[in-house]
Order: structure tokens, then C-alpha cells, then sequence
DNA sequence: GGTAGACCTGGACGC
DNA sequence: GCGTCCAGGTCTACC
């Protein structure tokens, strides 16, 4: 089975897949030569699914089980449709780039959308995986969270879809701790997880994108685990651009984009990126990086 | 508001 | 193979 989404303005299914490190980690599947991925998730029913997502002249193609109701296809084109950023307008954002070389390959190859998983749960638990470690560290984390809590597919067992906060609100530290390697992010993605469970915090709320971005920052930060640069990656994600996730990485870069390779700190950056005002978070994320080995 | 130290893991390195 | 050091953000206590 099949759902179309016709795209009205121009749409770059390879440049979104490739917009970060997302598709990389579980459960996600990057199919290579084909510029697809599959990925497993549930439906709110609970069912263990994967979808496959490509793209074809006519627009964005899902493949679904046949099996599936018009309730589950409406539940997944929404699902979809977040993950790829779909109804984000982009067009003031390519006016400004067409006019700074560094950026001018953007409205070209029509990137600037940034790939999401289907829940902010699973987004918020990656982000903090990403924090104080290496990529490797984040990827292996991920993959034995997904391993160990997350459900499996009923036929395909080895398919699982990212642990819902359900999922691991019933587990303890220790557990979480052994089985996952986690560290000391342990206790922060088990509070987040019995936090949500339990209805105390409604974190998928925070997709509306009326509420104010200083608002939702201030909601993001107030998460364990979540600090400046933390908020600033999941506010990128969730469509928010007026603040820089400024990590050791940025710190480096920037320094030797405009600063002749001097150390610099959190100040430098921010009057870097100041004259793109509420674009800046966008603008730095796909600034066109001198190649450091040049 | 700013700062120092602890947190935890895996990888690099020296022996 | 073992021990040590380091890198990576955030939290907490303290000033």
C-alpha cells in the first residue's frame, strides 16, 4: 500500500535525510542508492510498523502494510508529514540565502528542512544522548535503547520501534543503567519518561508551533538533562530558529570561519550569527563551512 | 550571574 | 592487557 503527498513548493526528501545525524541512528534505516529510509515506529493502536519513504517524480511516496484501515494511513501521513518538516515555509528563508554565497546552495537544493523522529519524545531522549559524548557513543546508546525497550514488529522481530515513555517509565536506573550504557543520562530520560507517563508533563504539546519560541525554550530547559545547547538543537528541530545549539564543535568552526583559529567563547558566535536575526539557528546549522583541512 | 567540580563512557595512548 | 588521560554538555553547590 502506498500514500502519496503531493509537495506544492519544491521538496528534497535527500537533502532532508541528510540534514543531520538523525538517519543514522535507530530506528531509523537509510536505504543506500535509493535516497530512501525505512523507519519503525507504532501506531497509537500500539501495532509495531515500518514504513518506507521515498521519493518519486510524482512526490513523496510511504509504502504501508497492506493491511492497513483508513484511520492507520491518516495517522501516518501525519506522522510523516512532521517528520519531514512538511508544512514549513521556507520562502523568506531562500530569499536571504540567495544573497550570501555561503548559503546560496540552499534554495539551489531546496534544503533547510531538518529531519525529525515521529514523537519530541524520542527527539529529546536523542539530544540528550548527543550531549557529552562522541557520535559513536551516541549511536551505540541509541541503538541499545532501541534494543533493549523498544517493540518489536510482530513478524519481522529484529524491527524495533524507539521505546515509548510507557515503555520505560516501568523499568528503574539500575536497569537502565546496565542494559543501555547510558551513564549518568539515565535518571534524566527515566524521570522524563514517568514524568509523561504518568500525565504530568505533556511534552508532545510543545509541536504547537503558537507557542511562543522563549516560552518553549524555557519548557525544553526545564526537562533534566536539557541544557542551552540541548534547547537550542530541539528548537531547531521543532521548526524554531533564533537560538544556536553552541557546542565544543561550534566553538571550533566558528573560530577558524571568522576568528583565525583563536579560542573563542559563546559571545563570539552569537555576534557571528547576529544580522541573521530569527534565521540565525538555520543559518548556522547549513553555513557553508570553509573545509577545515584546506 | 559566574564558576568549579562531578558525572559516565569509550577511545587513544603509553607501558 | 592494563592503567591513565581526555573529550563531550549539564547539574549542583558555592561565591
Amino acid at each position: 500500500m502506498e500514500i502519496l503527498l503531493k509537495n506544492t513548493s519544491p521538496f528534497s526528501l535527500e537533502s532532508i535525510i541528510h540534514s543531520h545525524g538523525w538517519i543514522q541512528l535507530a530506528p531509523f534505516h537509510y536505504i543506500k542508492g535509493s535516497q530512501a529510509f525505512s523507519y519503525t515506529t507504532t501506531l497509537a493502536s500500539g501495532e509495531v510498523y515500518t514504513l518506507k519513504v521515498c521519493q518519486k517524480p510524482s512526490g513523496i511516496v510511504v509504502n504501508l502494510p497492506d493491511y492497513f484501515g483508513r484511520e492507520d494511513q491518516i495517522e501516518v501521513e501525519q506522522t510523516v508529514k512532521w517528520m519531514l518538516a512538511w508544512d514549513i515555509d521556507l520562502s523568506d528563508f531562500y530569499a536571504l540565502a540567495a544573497q550570501e554565497s555561503k548559503l546560496a546552495h540552499l534554495p539551489q537544493k531546496t534544503s533547510g528542512r531538518i529531519l525529525r523522529s515521529a514523537s519530541l519524545f524520542e527527539d529529546v531522549v536523542k539530544t540528550i544522548l548527543t550531549t557529552n559524548t562522541s557520535w559513536s557513543g551516541t549511536i551505540r546508546m541509541v541503538q541499545a535503547f532501541v534494543d533493549h525497550f523498544g517493540k518489536s514488529h510482530s513478524s519481522q522481530p529484529q524491527l524495533r520501534a524507539f521505546p515509548s515513555p510507557e515503555d520505560i517509565a516501568g523499568t528503574n536506573e539500575q536497569a537502565l543503567r546496565a542494559q543501555t550504557r547510558l551513564g549518568y543520562r539515565a535518571p534524566y530520560i527515566l524521570e522524563l519518561a514517568q514524568n509523561i507517563d504518568s500525565g504530568k508533563f505533556d511534552l508532545e504539546k510543545l509541536k504547537n508551533n503558537k507557542i511562543p519560541s522563549a516560552e518553549l525554550r524555557k519548557e525544553l530547559l526545564a526537562i533534566k538533562g536539557v541544557g542551552e545547547y540541548a534547547a537550542a538543537s530541539l528548537l531547531l528541530l521543532l521548526g524554531r530558529y533564533e537560538f544556536l545549539p553552541i557546542d565544543s564543535w561550534a566553538l571550533k568552526i566558528v573560530s577558524q570561519e571568522w576568528y583565525q583559529g583563536n579560542p573563542i567563547g559563546k559571545k563570539e558566535v552569537e555576534a557571528a550569527f547576529e544580522k541573521w536575526g530569527n534565521w540565525k539557528g538555520l543559518v548556522y546549522w547549513f553555513w557553508n563551512w570553509t573545509d577545515q583541512n584546506e
